[in-house]
DNA sequence: CCTACCGATCGGTAGG
DNA sequence: CCTACCGATCGGTAGG
């Protein structure tokens, strides 16, 4: 519900509704509003991390270790698009000391990521790009997936990461 | 103010504060808050709308035209990054008729912005991706630079457009 | 897990 | 553009 229309739009009366009982017995599972929000993207940042971390050190060449990265992270925004859309976009209306905590939590995955771009550039397996600027570029795309696409469209999982693995690497002139 | 901290989240009371005035003397000026929040995102596409209309029928190679159409796209979410958020993010807030016709719109811009991609790929100057997909994730990671972009930082908008022009067209492998 | 309720705030209107 | 106010709804609590 707060990917659908919004933390700030969703009350806990419609939250209650969804689970079928009252909005104040809610209140006994947790213990604010923002609580709700805070695990969600706290459980989220989790998955992203466990799937860099493991692929961030294995002994491979740069762009195969980009590409794997890619695919790793579409993976999770698209089997968990609820999580990935409040991770990425709903974190926002936490309030000051845990937005704080995720500004910094989002900023050490994009670190992480980046970092394997930039073992690239210096190994000159990529061009000379700004990979800090190159990694937010990446990152926005792909974060941005939980937006259009459609479980049980004519796209899945792995045609996708191909794609963008594709794309990003190659780029798009013939 | 929507952009900063969500139109939800923005009373009239907020508005009317920052403006200097009582919320309900705002009522002598618009006829509700969604009627300022569509106002914006119809301007606002506009402003793409005008950029990508003087760029599509230029007689010109369609690497070129898409370079352009990509920097075009950028210098307008740069120098109006509150009017961008909005449309980008915000028009999601709108109710049934108008979010309908918002949807409408975003999705015309999208298509248009694809059949460039579509005549590179016709034409032989493009590697055969799938230009619908391709077009939904070069606007992704373009529509979430108002997050990140600082207008007094160490990139100026023509280099943020030479980046993603460059990089989306050459891919990043050496 | 419920009923009953709190003070605060919401978008918006009446009337001047 | 204001004061004064509307009914509805908000997140959350008391007490069982």
């Amino acid at each position: 519900m707060f990917r659908e229309r919004g933390y700030a739009a969703t009350s806990m009366r419609d939250l209650a509704n969804e689970v079928g009982i009252e909005a104040a017995s809610l209140y006994n599972h947790i213990k604010s509003k923002e609580e709700l929000l805070l695990n969600i993207c706290l459980e989220t940042a989790d998955e992203f991390f466990i799937a860099l971390n493991q692929v961030k050190d294995l002994d491979m060449p740069s762009d195969k270790k980009l590409a794997l990265a890619i695919e790793r992270h579409i993976a999770i925004v698209t089997s968990n698009i609820d999580g990935a859309a409040v991770f990425l976009h709903e974190w926002r209306f936490l309030q000051e000391a845990n937005f704080a905590r995720l500004k910094a939590i989002r900023k050490r995955y994009r670190q992480e990521f980046q970092r394997i771009v930039q073992e690239g550039v210096d190994s000159g397996v990529f061009k000379n790009i700004n990979p800090k600027l190159y990694s937010i570029s990446v990152l926005s795309a792909l974060n941005w997936i939980y937006d259009w696409y459609k479980p049980d469209g004519d796209l899945n999982q792995q045609q996708l990461g191909q794609h963008f693995s594709y794309i990003l690497l190659e780029g798009l002139r013939k």
